[in-house]
DNA sequence: GTCCTCTTTATAACACTGTTATATATAAAG
DNA sequence: CTTTATATATAACAGTGTTATAAAGAGGAC
């Protein structure tokens, strides 16, 4: 399954380069149509709703189309998956990183729980990347913990990483943890609090926005450098 | 769907404490025969390697036996959805609450992640449970967030109210915050790191446990009284 | 016991799903 | 133009969950 992701992956970079005019006259279109069409299914009747079928009546093609140009139903999602983490990306990349490094560590937090509520449907799939398979893994190569689909969520977490880094450089946080350690904290922790809300599990938007800017907030304040947690309380006494 | 496994079980409520004796011979028999059936899929396979006539076929009975029993696959999930909350709660009742209550608390997140690793077929079906449905849940009724399953999940977090408001009583943690809050960010923590690691985003063992002990501890104590918190930096500076 | 009623069966059909053979048509290469 | 390789369309395959439908069993009424 995942090797056949991997060979349709390379085999699309080797062609790319290989030659500018590919086989049959309409063969980016059809790549094209089939993405739009399984984008807009997503967006309506979620991950679950997408069926290789329907997906080839709406792009007017056949089922065979699909095959050749995703190599299937999961080259179909994991081109979704893609899309998806781009998204997020480009919207982390939308914060401005100029002013306060803080400031800029705690929109980026928020970027990614407001990204959640306006995709569901994609955070949706990129949490079924991230979910447990159990005993099914067992059918599948057991070694590879990072698998390649993660390349492109990588990018997303590079803001994360600027800003901890810029935190830690004007002695915000500690530097005694290592950015990537930090970085791995937040992110489950954001991960784990917005994976709970978009599943329903606080009663009120507003709970949720509690739960999460109190949790996060613990959290991040736990990294404070000890001069700058000084500064902090020394400045709410006043 | 939901509706059809709330009158399974308030029907199934209904009926057992009318008569004794059910209607065909072996009606319970078939119960425990399809659950322990599914049970043993669930463990071998995966919650994805569970299919009906699979399942009616390892108990010897036919697939209407499971809609009459369980009102179709929903149900059979359903009935597993509770002996894994079940049996975590056990678990988490297992820990000893004599003692430091702070070291009992953090023996319950230990806890809820060795169960995940002892049990990952029973971890990722809850997680299933507290999945993102995306654009899906627009089909079923919007409202109710908390759905009737969860009041199999309220047992095991119990054990977790408890152990904070011991905490609380002792002025180890804050007061200013409410139990259920810190609960819930323990919780999302907790559950967002197990989650994370069930997925293999950790390289190692090693790694997901230091993850592990890193987050959830400077969690627990950015909730330390202030009390405790200076007694707590007293003593590791002697 | 006999009759009636109602639920549980068993068999099969239904409407799907993803995937794969296979033969035809089409494009590129020699 | 011929050959070779790839993409297509059609259809079949092996499944899935669910649902009709008719036969068989159990429980209560008389």
């Amino acid at each position: 399954m995942s090797d056949t992701e991997l060979q349709e992956s390379t085999e699309k970079l080797e062609k790319k380069p290989k030659e500018g005019r590919q086989k049959r006259r309409p063969a980016e279109e059809q790549r094209r149509a089939l993405l739009d069409a399984a984008t807009q299914m997503l967006l309506t009747s979620g991950p679950d709703g997408i069926s290789l079928r329907k997906l080839a009546k709406e792009a007017g093609l056949t089922t065979m189309a699909i095959y050749t140009q995703y190599g299937g139903k999961d080259g179909v999602l994991h081109a979704l998956y893609e899309e998806a983490f781009l998204r997020l990306a480009l919207k982390q990349e939308a914060v401005s990183n100029e002013g306060d490094p803080l400031n800029w560590l705690r929109q980026l937090g928020r970027a990614y729980r407001a990204f959640a509520i306006e995709n569901p449907a994609y955070f949706a799939l990129m949490i079924r990347i991230t979910e447990p398979q159990a005993a099914d893994n067992a059918k599948t190569d057991p070694q590879q913990p990072t698998p390649a689909r993660e390349i492109a969520a990588q990018r997303s977490f590079q803001s994360l990483l600027a800003a901890i880094t810029a935190c830690q450089e004007v002695d915000i946080l500690r530097t005694d943890v290592s950015t990537h350690e930090i970085a791995d904290a937040l992110w489950a922790v954001v991960n784990g609090l917005t994976s709970l809300e978009m599943a329903g599990y606080y009663a009120t938007v507003e709970d949720a926005e509690n739960r999460f800017a109190l949790t996060a907030g613990i959290l991040i304040e736990g990294f404070y450098s000890k001069n700058f947690r000084a500064l902090a309380e020394h400045n709410s006494e006043s």
